[in-house]
DNA sequence: ACCATTTATGCTCATATTGAGTATAAGCCA
DNA sequence: TGGCTTATACTCAATATGAGCATAAATGGT
């Protein structure tokens, strides 16, 4: 990922040339810094994402960054293989933020987060894993039950804007629930804003995190913590990334076929995407290439197989991908 | 921006579920944490993106996090101003890293940096500005000065493959090389790579700061640390945002002509644009209003005055932009 | 006054991209 | 066989994009 951080396997060692008081640092003995370390890290079962978990659905894989870790991704790596027993693949940073509301041991602690996305492919029978939608079922606009939520979402949204007192506040308000949760088509729905749209439901008291109760609460499961918020973060960054970048296929099986692919996608973004129009555009980008073998249960005509050809095409490195995601 | 963190002004106080050992932890006292907060901080002046910079623009404004700051934004801030006396506007983070190469004081330390970038208009007559192409005259490909260090960079990259023992090494580095700097055509030159390009330039040791001699270093000044790697991170991060968010009027007066915005486009990105293409985008996004008000002084027919719209715009919100951003 | 020069602004045109739909192929099952 | 499913190939209209032409309105020089 471009902001990445690789071990620097070039010929040079990295040689500060010092200059006076700026390479030494004194650390702050009155505080206690503390660095936790949090992965998102998803893969798709079934046409569903997925993200792990512990603590029974609850929080993300986490831990403290400890001595032993040589790098902060090393550190991510390690706690969650710990606590999941499961390898992970790409990585990738997602945000890093002081968490307020959680103090060290001693009370004048400081704790600060740093979270990460990670994709992973194969996870036969293993725990932990949680439908994305169980905690953002009105991010699955494409399914039933996501419209269900909305439909909920929009009549508590217009209570929450209705009780306000400053006239100006209510329209600027419901201004941004209009847009952000496309209210009356007046604006498309935009899969990407998945942590806004948290945060607004979180500002109107409507999720368990803000202190309501669970009658007030919109549908979704809640998590501890701001675990809830990380996930969104994550969510939001892949339904990003997977409009530009070839990282759909870290998520696929080695061989798949176009209809998989595109299943993929739609379940990622919770959006629909045309058929015959999503072939053309894979296609003619050369991402994928035929293996030869063809995927006998379909359920109808028989698919071509394809593979990924981004090896390849890594040589003439950073592809762009172009998705054709509309709104339905 | 996306993943912001702002203070929650919503209802609700965020109240922890708690269940069991999630919530306290335990800190790791056999290693010191520090975590040091750096800035990107960048203007637009005379059509040249410029840098805030200390140390005889050998480093960027960056200082540790201490215990009064109330957020890592808020420490930015105050670190910023207090070195430079300049405030700032727009802040967004960046990237979070363990600096491997520089310890604490104590020798058994862990040093996290965490870099944001900042954008601000006005700074008239202030020291520590440093234009960007001084530290990346590559970047700079619209310029002669850059088309020269490209030419001399070819030659350069050329040598360091050709004394590669492994044949199979020398193709796939070539290619890297081919495709980053757009050597012979074989791609197109992709002004978002600036990290990409740095991190090449440094495993082929022609960077000061991969310890190389200045002699055999390419055009363009060093930074103590990784610095100049952050600078590229924010040079990056702000050549891909202008692309599909409104932040260019961040660096704009509050009144401009149409040539001015494209001027600081260019300057930016490091591409040229075609004026009438660009205008029309511009205007069939309504993304500018006009002000009434004429510039007299364009050295030809004068232009009308424009002013960015976007209050009215935040409403509807997470506006996207697109700009015709091509190659020359 | 006339001209070259500069920037501003309006408009055209060919091509590429995109959204949407039609048509046919090839499997299954009753 | 017909009816269902999915796969795959093609067509077509609406937009979006890259490039250029033409005119307008200022400057300064002769």
């Amino acid at each position: 990922m471009r902001a990445a951080r690789p071990p620097f396997p070039g010929p040079g060692k990295f040689t500060p040339q010092t200059s006076g008081s700026h390479d030494i640092f004194v650390p702050d003995m009155t505080t206690q810094m503390m660095i936790e370390l949090i992965a998102v890290l998803t893969a798709v079962r079934d046409d569903v994402p997925q993200v792990m978990t512990i603590d029974h659905g609850r929080l993300l894989p986490s831990g403290p960054l400890e001595s032993t870790h040589r790098s902060l991704q090393a550190g991510v790596r390690a706690w969650v293989e710990r606590q999941t027993g499961h390898p992970i693949g790409h990585v990738e940073q997602l945000y890093t933020f002081a968490d307020h509301d959680r103090l060290l041991a001693t009370g004048q602690g400081r704790l600060i987060a740093i979270s990460y996305l990670a994709l992973t492919r194969s996870h036969a029978g293993e725990t932990g894993w949680r439908d994305w939608y169980d905690y953002f079922p009105w991010e699955n606009s494409k399914s039933d039950a996501g419209r269900d939520c909305l439909a909920i979402i929009e009549r508590l949204l217009c209570r929450w804007v209705a009780d306000m007192d400053n006239a100006a506040m209510r329209v600027r308000q419901w201004q941004r629930c209009v847009s952000l949760f496309a209210i009356g088509d007046m604006v498309a729905w935009n899969d990407e804003l998945v942590l806004q749209r948290y945060e607004l439901l979180y500002e109107a008291g409507l999720v368990a995190e803000a202190g309501c109760t669970p009658e007030d609460a919109v549908p979704g499961q809640a998590m501890h913590h701001d675990h809830r918020r990380i996930l969104a973060t994550g969510m939001a960054r892949l339904r990003a990334k997977i409009r530009y970048r070839p990282v759909v296929f870290e998520l696929m099986p080695e061989e798949f076929t176009l209809l998989q692919l595109q299943r993929v996608m739609e379940s990622l973004s919770g959006i629909h995407i045309h058929k015959q129009n999503f072939r053309r555009l894979i296609m003619q980008q050369q991402l994928v290439e035929e293996t030869g073998g063809i995927e006998e249960n379909t359920g109808g005509r028989p698919a071509r197989l394809y593979r990924f050809c981004g090896e390849v095409r890594q040589a003439r490195q950073f592809v762009g991908t172009k998705i054709p995601l509309f709104q339905p």
